[in-house]
DNA sequence: ACCTGAACACCGTTCAAGT
DNA sequence: ACCTGAACACCGTTCAAGT
């Protein structure tokens, strides 16, 4: 599509990209996912690639930014939902993005830049976790507890297929609290 | 060492070949070591590991059922210490396994081997886990959610850098209850 | 500024052959 | 049974050259 050759649409170009290489990295996973095939994917040749992204990190992301974008887009519609309602919703969410939260993480030795992003991603949730427990009356260490616990079990639940109930049990125990067993 | 041939050991080169996988696994990273640096360990030829392991995800298995091992081995001395300790430990034994935990989540869906490892290794846990509960008065459904978000956060917990104190807080919250905000 | 063909230095793995 | 040299089919990335 597309044509590029004089400063049309350094954008346009940059978004197909994008488009074609997320696509791929969801249904196939990012290992399994050559450049050359992404190249392909563009009508491009594989080195050409490397004009608009510095490696294939650095395309995964702005594949990752995209995501990030879209859901945020969404998650405008149901902002004051309570937060059980909201955690279920981002699992769906996140689930789509499937092999991808795994990826992130087993390559942030390997990229500084992903390892930014990963850490600015959690920095982003922390606060939007923070701002609904506020209405809660939590604030501070507490809530960074909170919100830490939280983004550990989502990741975890995305990373072991859980079926439905015990999904349900797990968001509703870390949200109403606990069978108490304190203090043995 | 151990030289093989006749049918002396093959046993202890396989553990020779274990030994020098899993030392540069854990010190460089699954992806960043290649078969042929693992060969240049064990002072053979590389496709000589392929008579004693399928493929690498094979070899992972093996080095990973011998970082199990020497963890249950470490564990015995302590069976019968509270939880919250027992998960102090375990954070700090799976810390030395560093990047592996987030190498075997990220190849789950490449190798049904490792997936079979992986959920060998999450059930195994969740006896352990459930055993401990009982002691507690918890069981059933109710131990199996306590065993799922504790396995999500202690895995959070290694992939995601923590200090000292928030690391004890998030424990603490999960073992000792919520500060409550049940019910809006 | 944008794109390419060709090459580089790898990678995991296989095969046919040797003992 | 154990081990190897050589090759296969890739891989991400770079470079020099073209428009």
């Amino acid at each position: 599509m597309a044509k590029n050759k004089r400063g049309v649409d350094r954008q346009v170009k940059q978004d197909e990209i994008v488009d074609i290489a997320g696509e791929l990295f969801l249904t196939q996973g990012y290992e399994a996912t050559s450049m050359a095939a992404i190249a392909r994917g563009a009508g491009v040749a594989p080195n050409t690639l490397y004009w608009y992204y510095r490696d294939k990190d650095d395309l995964l992301i702005s594949v990752l930014d995209r995501l990030l974008e879209d859901g945020f887009t969404r998650y405008a519609a149901l902002a004051d939902k309570p937060l059980n309602e909201l955690v279920f919703w981002l699992l769906k969410e996140l689930k789509q993005a499937g092999g991808l939260v795994a990826t992130v993480h087993a390559r942030l030795g390997e990229s500084v830049a992903l390892r930014q992003w990963h850490d600015q991603f959690h920095a982003l949730m922390g606060q939007l976790v923070a701002g609904h427990l506020a209405a809660h009356g939590i604030d501070g260490a507490d809530s960074r507890t909170e919100s830490a616990i939280l983004s550990f079990v989502i990741e975890g639940l995305l990373s072991h297929p859980t079926d439905q109930a015990s999904q349900r049990r797990i968001i509703d125990r870390l949200l109403l609290g606990p069978v108490s067993y304190s203090a043995g």
